[in-house]
RNA sequence: UGGCCCAUGGUGUAAUUGGCAACACUACUGAUUUUGGUUCAGUCAUUCUAGGUUCGAGUCCUAGUGGGCCAACCA
């Protein structure tokens, strides 16, 4: 498919590495990991891109674990949700792992680790063992409870599986160094005891097993061989492999760990806990509102999976911080859609065009070509007519040059219709444009093969015929927030920078084959932008949102002018 | 005031591992166009700074500067 000469980021080196020196092809092995605690969105779609590209680049399996160690914030909801999202990005995962599978094999080895001195149980509460752990700069001291014995340890820790304790009275420690100078080296937690239901597990365990303790054993357990994570674990890999240490055997392959920046976009935020609180706080209308930079949301709002995977390969991956242009995105979206979408005409702001010289009454079904991209797209027709809405913006009483829409004595061409020129306009009492009076070319009709039809007139409009068009709901999305980084400033919050025009709900007029369109279609309404139909929809009433504006010149120009 | 990571156009990523700084986006020019879309051509860099090694440094070394991460019974 993709060009086999795109140059290798820095994860790709490494394993090629590996793959010199001693590891075998069919040892590769990946793993996407998500916790199931909210859904996921733009940086994670980078990292199943970054998992499951790798895993198609040498035909490795790649697994979807669900980290799910903490039951107080997981959810089955959102399990459902990360693989409804991963499979329509377009991967297959090799197998559907928990991290909950593993519990009773991770408390094994834990019984392990404590037979060989290497845990204990603290019956401190979280601020004393807080107070221990010293600071960066200055070494922790050690738990009284240190060195307890093991037969003491193995009976606490026993007493803790069976609920025999309440919450927080002891935990599991591995015992490293509390003088060590990487602060989660010093006797981390393996676990706590939670009496809360878990969604897969049910109330059969009283202890959750941490994070650190977790992972890369389950990494090991599924012989992963490259586990991927952002660089906030970067510290912890020094912990990963200490406790890989506690349960590795020889002949079997020990996974290793490597990290990656994770990309943020420009306008938007990335971060569960925000993103979150967006939906909590109302700020958009659900975790799939199209606005929210989750996977859902972009589906929703007409984003492909292919724009999504294309924009992930592009911005490729690194270890530096970096903030990427929502307009690379824009872009992948624009370059799909353009490719796919069919074109339509719809009007969004319309102002009724009067043709008074054509007949009464009369209506011509006229040829549209559905993507001047794809020859295979065909043509429909659409019916024309003495009465027409065009866009209110496509017209100006008086004009400069540059304005090559249409404006009174001049002449404009009805894409897929015959040329007009305008005459005059009705006003109402206030001055508003009610109607623009026209009158047409018969012999310019697109595509008659006159000599009319080929004049070239310096602008074309989209319309819809008044009679035939149909009203349908639009909502027009834009940037959820105005600045670029909201959530980096030192001075203010992010949701001071939410943009109160996000979104904007209008009635436009469509040409009637629309009717027909489906939850999930994806168009693009001429001049305008594409546009998705939204689930919202019933048979009656079509909402459209719209996903992305087309690229404006014009707009520009008229900025400049200003 | 400790440790670790990072530094290449406005943005993101490359550079055959020490050999003419490349690709994409954005912006700007121009051409084409029955979408001011698409397409095509072009323009935009003292590789953070200062030393050093070398015939040769974005790449290696040293120091500095700037940014990030690290003290949850979160992941």
């Amino acid at each position: 498919m993709k060009e086999a000469s795109r140059s290798l980021n820095f994860i790709e080196h490494i394993i090629e590495d590996d793959l010199k020196t001693g590891y075998g092809k069919d040892q590769l092995r990946f793993r996407f990991p998500p916790e199931p605690n909210g859904y996921l969105h733009v940086g994670h779609a980078s990292s199943i891109c970054l998992n499951f590209g790798l895993g198609l680049r040498y035909n490795a399996p790649v697994n979807l674990r669900f980290d799910d160690t903490n039951p107080t914030k997981e959810e089955q909801e959102y399990v459902d949700a990360i693989k409804r999202d991963v499979s329509w990005l377009g991967f297959e995962w090799d197998q559907e792992c928990y991290a909950s599978d593993y519990f009773q094999q991770l408390h094994d080895w834990a019984v392990t680790l404590i037979e060989n001195g290497k845990a204990y149980v603290d019956s401190q509460g979280s601020e004393a063992m807080a107070q221990q752990k010293g600071t960066p700069t200055e070494p922790g001291t050690n738990s009284p409870f240190r060195d307890r014995s093991v037969s003491e340890n193995l009976e606490l820790f026993e007493k803790m599986k069976n609920g025999e304790f309440p919450e927080g009275a002891h935990v599991l420690r591995a015992k490293i160094d509390m003088a060590h100078p990487n602060m989660l080296m010093r006797d981390p937690v393996m676990y706590r005891i939670l009496h809360k239901a878990h969604h897969r597990t049910g109330t059969d365990w009283c202890i959750y097993p941490m994070y650190d303790w977790t992972h890369g054993e389950s990494d090991y357990i599924e012989q992963i061989s490259h586990s991927l994570c952002t660089l906030e674990f970067l510290p912890h890999r020094e912990l990963y492999d200490w406790f890989l240490d506690q349960v590795v055997s020889a002949d079997t392959l020990r996974p290793k760990q490597r990290e990656f920046a994770r990309r943020n976009l420009s306008h938007t935020v990335v971060s569960k806990r925000k993103l979150l609180q967006l939906v909590n706080e109302g700020h958009v209308n659900g975790w799939d509102d199209p606005r929210m930079p989750t996977i859902s949301g972009l589906r929703r709002r007409g984003c492909t999976p292919e724009a999504i995977r294309n924009f992930a390969d592009t911005i490729g991956i690194a270890k530096r911080e970096n903030v990427v242009d929502v307009s690379v995105l824009d872009f992948h979206m624009r370059e799909h859609l353009n490719k796919v979408a069919p074109r339509v005409m719809a009007v969004l702001d319309p102002v009724k065009l009067v043709i008074t010289n054509y007949p009464e009454g009369k209506e011509e079904w006229l040829e549209a070509e559905n993507n001047p991209e794809d020859p295979e797209a065909g043509s429909r027709t659409i019916p024309f007519s003495r009465e027409l809405y065009i866009e209110r913006e496509d017209f100006r009483e008086e004009a400069n040059r540059k304005f090559f829409r249409l404006k009174l004595g001049g002449e404009v061409r009805l894409k897929n219709a015959y040329i007009i020129k305008a005459e005059s306009v009705v006003k109402d009492e206030k001055g508003e444009i009610q109607e623009i009076h026209c009158t047409y070319d018969d012999l310019s009709r697109s595509g008659s093969g006159t000599e009319e039809s080929q004049r070239k007139v310096k602008g074309t409009l989209h319309w819809v015929s008044a009679d035939h068009a149909f009203q349908a709901e639009v909502r027009v999305y834009d940037r959820l927030f105005t600045d670029a980084t909201p959530d980096q400033h030192k001075d203010k919050g992010f949701l001071d920078f939410i943009n109160p025009d996000s979104l904007q709900v209008i009635s436009a007029w469509m040409e009637p084959g629309l009717k027909e369109a489906q939850p999930g279609d994806r168009f693009q309404f001429q001049r305008m932008g594409y546009f998705c139909v939204d689930p919202d929809s019933t048979p009656g009433n079509l909402v459209f949102n719209r996903t992305v504006t087309l690229r404006d010149t014009w707009a520009k120009i008229e900025q400049k002018e200003e």
